[in-house]
RNA sequence: UGCCCGAUGGUGUAAUGGUAGCACAGGUGACUUUGACUCACCCAGUCAUGGUUCGAACCCAUGUCGGGCAGCCA
């Protein structure tokens, strides 16, 4: 099917080349990796360089990558978001790295066990054969969360603070001044479990009271001065329901599920590097028994003329610019699928963009259109479509005269098999491909000119026909039968080939034209990038299709010879009536 | 102007003290029953200045430019 030719396990990075060196020095038993999404919008490109590199990196050293759910705010997530998610995961790495995609036990949470004389917790993985299994979710690691805090007061490493949130804000200093202790900073350990406690209980209101990392207020980066990690938030959680009205944040919650899951290395983008630190310390303070999991970062997949970040293709959706999340327009796997762009397209293109740590980068969009027309070429069967069709006559046909023409469904294919078309005296042809007045080096259809019908025979013009308002209605023209597949005249050569469709023999099928959503190469760094859409990424046409493609199949993507490649949708296909997406068009070095 | 990070053709990357390579984009031609594909050729790069070294894209220093950080978001 595919023509894969993924970048084979030679390629390396700087993080390949750290986890070889931690197999070389035999530091884990197992490597662990883990792609963690907030379940508050759908995965995009950009999600799929993490999940590529933490499936592919499990993938080539034996080890398993967690798929863990990081719903650490009620607030700005949904459950409906999960399924989506794991589906989309399951897409782009299926045939490729399912062995790999690690789950739990349904229902698992931390358990206690024994390590040298030591109390420890973790979360049992699930074997891939298992029946009963879930994917990993932060939220189920709330009591072992809850438990590891107490530990950090009882330590003296956390404390409970009564500022509101301006005044941390004022207390936290700026980039160049130094913070100021919390006057709550200096709290008993008795008091701080008894506030703690009550927090959890629902004594307090949101914002009342937060509990804090005790570290260092003067310190250069703010991360580290004295950082919230639990809040208060009386509100239900789409996986926890009511249980809890004190969630903890993100950095105090990111390393411990790592921790707890056994992971070994944590993979995150470049805005994370200051939150390192936090990650060390917040592990380094509990004391823990077993190896801790570390974190590198590395560079986001920018595209061009993309916009990739959740919050504004949440937008997009909310605003309508856009039909939803899975929009064949939307950078999302789900759009991208819908698109006709195969899981195997979007692995060869984010994999061969690489792993680096250069921050400013955007790559060119066209080095992902390269890899889709490539794919698509070797795979696509083609058929004839005429998106825009002009009416031409054979005047030397008999109306109800069928010739049976015969048509290759992929040149590409080993042993290309074969179709049957049929020539009547009445077709269309693409009405791009006639021109009254032709502008130099024009190859098509002219008046006192020839084509070749595209698996047919060549075609000489002779009239062109008017209405009254002289808008072209026809074009007449006499069929030179001689020149067929493997008749006397075949091998007569004309400069054009054009695509066609009977007119008496033709489907009409919805098509939707599209085009880059923006008009800018950067849509992110505009003021309002809905001023950068482009009016026209969407162009819906009846398009005049050979019979054979009323039998499209969903998913399924043709290429309609000399124009482009089309998938029908998935989801707004019926039987016999399918709706087609262009997916792309056809390279075109003339330009028109 | 606090701290941290980065810089290789137009773009994305490789070279880890020893010939600056690959891909995309762009250009020219050949081929063509898809102006597609394919093929051939061309274009074009180590941010700057010093230093270490027989030798520096790589190590060091300084500068320049770019990015990140002051959510009770992740």
């Amino acid at each position: 099917m595919s023509s894969e030719t993924e970048s084979p396990d030679t390629s390396s990075d700087f993080i390949r080349d750290i986890v070889a060196q931690h197999v070389a020095e035999k530091r884990y038993a197992k490597i662990v990796t883990r792609f963690p999404p907030e379940p508050n919008g759908f995965l995009h490109l950009g999600h799929a360089r993490a999940i590529l590199l933490n499936f592919g990196i499990a993938r080539e050293n034996g080890g398993q990558c967690n798929l863990r759910f990081d719903d650490t705010n009620p607030a700005k997530e949904d459950a409906s978001y999960v399924d989506a998610i794991t589906h989309d995961i399951k897409w782009l790495i299926e045939g490729w790295a399912d062995e790999q995609l690690a789950s739990k036990p349904k229902g698992a949470v931390p358990v206690a066990q024994q390590i040298n004389d030591r109390t420890d917790y973790q979360v049992s993985t699930a074997s891939s054969s298992d029946a009963d299994t879930e994917a990993f979710t932060a939220s189920d690691y709330f009591d072992q969360l809850y438990n590891y805090a107490l530990d950090l007061i009882k330590k003296g490493h956390a404390f409970v603070c009564d500022l509101s949130a301006t005044e941390i804000e004022e207390y936290r200093g700026s980039l160049k001044e130094p913070g100021r202790d919390s006057p709550f900073r200096d709290r008993s350990v008795e008091e701080n479990l008894d506030l703690f406690e009550r927090m959890r209980a629902g004594e307090f209101p949101d914002g009342a009271k937060s509990l804090r990392a005790k570290i260092d207020m003067t310190s250069p980066n703010l991360w580290l001065r004295d950082p919230l990690l639990y809040r208060i938030r009386h509100i239900a959680h789409h996986h926890t329901g009511d249980k809890w009205c004190l969630y903890p944040l993100y950095d105090y919650a990111h390393c411990l599920s790592d921790y707890l899951e056994g992971v070994t290395h944590s993979f995150c983008s470049l805005e994370f590097v200051v939150h390192r630190p936090l990650y060390d310390w917040v592990l380094a303070s509990l004391d823990l028994p077993r190896e801790l999991p570390h974190q590198y970062e590395f560079a986001k997949l920018i595209p061009s003329y993309t916009l990739m970040s959740k919050r504004n293709l949440l937008r997009l959706v909310a605003e309508n610019h856009v039909s939803g999340w899975d929009d064949p327009r939307m950078p999302t796997i789900a759009g991208l699928r819908r698109r006709g762009i195969s899981a195997a397209i979007i692995r060869r293109f984010v994999i061969g963009t690489g792993i680096t740590t250069n921050d400013d980068s955007i790559t060119d969009i066209a080095a992902m259109e390269h890899v889709v027309r490539d794919e698509l070429n070797q795979s696509a069967e083609r058929r004839l479509g005429v998106l825009k069709p002009i009416k031409l006559v054979l005047t030397n046909l008999a109306p109800d005269e069928v010739i049976e023409c015969e048509a290759i469904n992929n040149p590409q294919a080993e042993t290309p098999k074969k179709r049957k078309l049929s020539l009547t005296r009445e077709v269309f042809i693409e009405s791009d491909d006639f021109a009254e007045i032709p502008p130099p080096k024009f190859r098509r259809l002219k008046p006192g000119g020839e084509v070749r019908l595209k698996y047919a025979c060549i075609i000489g013009f002779d009239e062109i026909i008017k209405d009254a308002d002289g808008n072209v209605t026809e074009l007449h023209c006499t069929a030179q039968l001689d020149t067929r597949s493997g008749e006397a005249n075949s091998s007569k050569k004309v400069k054009g080939t054009v695509h066609w469709v009977s007119a008496t023999q033709c489907h009409e099928v919805t098509t939707r034209l599209y085009d880059r959503l923006f008009t800018v190469e950067e849509p992110g760094a505009e003021e309002d990038f809905v001023t950068a859409l482009n009016p026209d990424s969407l162009e819906v046409v009846t398009a005049k299709v050979e019979p054979s493609l009323a039998e499209a199949i969903p998913g399924a993507v043709y290429q309609f010879e000399r124009l482009g490649y089309f998938t029908a949708d998935s989801t707004d296909s019926s039987p016999g009536k399918p709706v087609f997406n262009r997916t792309i068009t056809l390279r075109d070095t003339w330009g028109k």
